[in-house]
DNA sequence: TCGATACGCAACCGTCGCGTTTCATAATGT
DNA sequence: ACATTATGAAACGCGACGGTTGCGTATCGA
């Protein structure tokens, strides 16, 4: 990866071994301010150690800057992919989609995500690091959904796979990004989604 | 509006009158910044009067506050509306996604998008004001879209309007968001997205 | 002409964060 | 024990910024 400073898992093994906890506390703080909203821009390693309970010398000896910080911060979230074996494209699709619609109402992933659209101007190593760990993971699996419900005949041979996605995701997109003004997402929204988008999807 | 300091059009009538010229480039330069990706919790009043070429007074003079003159800035966008009178549905869909896709490609448009998606959980004024001057009237205008196309019998009578908005915009937004990691969106997305979309609006 | 207000500019103080250094202390190998 | 390295705390100089004040000038109405 390279973004740590050295001593990795190289020979030294002299004095007081470097403290796992400690990094441990980094990385959560990090991400929980995250979390809460505050844009990379605003991290300040001050705030951060005070909250990680350490000192900023013990944050600088392990990060050279912010952004190394924050990327390896990112590069600590295993996003876990929702299972999916249903025995319908539009049970897996409702699945899939539910399970984005869930972690939209955490905060935490709601705050990811704007730095993920927002900041990736400003830090395309963040985005990239982002876009590796979070989008293409879940877009391949989607993609596979899709390309198996064309092999059993429920969706159209000519269905351009990378468009039904975005149509899909777009449309959940949509709605945790703009109508989440106060209000909440319908319970049934995934399944409103799918059944609308699938309309077209499927053989005439 | 309440966001300006006095002196709107009160009574007050003596000494010299206020610079229309100064308020125009602070308005303009803060929205130029914008335009550039400063996010903002970033742009500072020195910034703003330094590269308007007025002091920080006249600033302070007109606005209190970063967001009460950022707030102002945005109410003098007023994004022109595609003018949409085509001989069909897909005609008008298409034309209002094309102009979604060609401002997606100024920075302008998109750093105000990304201020309005990310900052909208810390700054709820600005984020009210934007969604009251560039989401609800396109909103308005695409629906209206649909509504014509149902009387009309392009679409289905039982079409949820609302929902064939989110699949709609939500198409675009997704690749405009996601795919503009460096490659640039083909011209004929909005016809993709609209043509694809459309499969499952249509009647039986 | 005169008073009032706005202007750009520069200086000011207070705050904050950065990145570094120093310090006493803690934890490891030999 | 001893050398070595890490730790949290504190302080440092530095620069950026906020918000205020004063200065000399410009522009208005009366």
């Amino acid at each position: 990866m390279m973004t740590r400073q050295m001593a990795e898992g190289a020979a030294r093994a002299a004095g007081r071994p470097r403290s796992e906890k400690a990094e441990k506390s980094i990385i959560e703080a990090t991400l929980e301010m995250i979390g809460e909203g505050i844009a990379v821009s605003e991290l300040s390693i001050e705030g951060i150690a005070s909250r990680a309970g350490v000192g900023k010398t013990t944050i600088y000896r392990r990060w050279s800057n912010k952004e190394d910080l924050v990327v390896d911060a990112l590069a600590t979230l295993k996003p876990p992919l929702p299972p999916l074996r249903g025995d319908s494209v539009r049970d897996d699709l409702v699945a899939y989609l539910t399970v984005i619609k869930d972690e939209s109402r955490h905060s935490r992933t709601r705050c990811i995500m704007n730095i993920a659209m927002s900041d990736s101007d400003r830090h395309p190593r963040l985005a990239a690091r982002f876009d590796e760990l979070a989008i293409q993971p879940r877009r391949a699996v989607m993609a596979e959904v899709l390309r198996r419900g064309i092999e059993r005949g429920e969706l159209r041979p000519d269905l351009d796979v990378e468009m039904a996605m975005a149509i899909l995701s777009g449309a959940m997109l949509w709605h945790t990004k703009w109508s989440h003004r106060s209000t909440d997402l319908p319970d049934d929204l995934a399944e409103r989604i799918v059944d609308e988008a699938l309309r077209g999807f499927r053989p005439r």
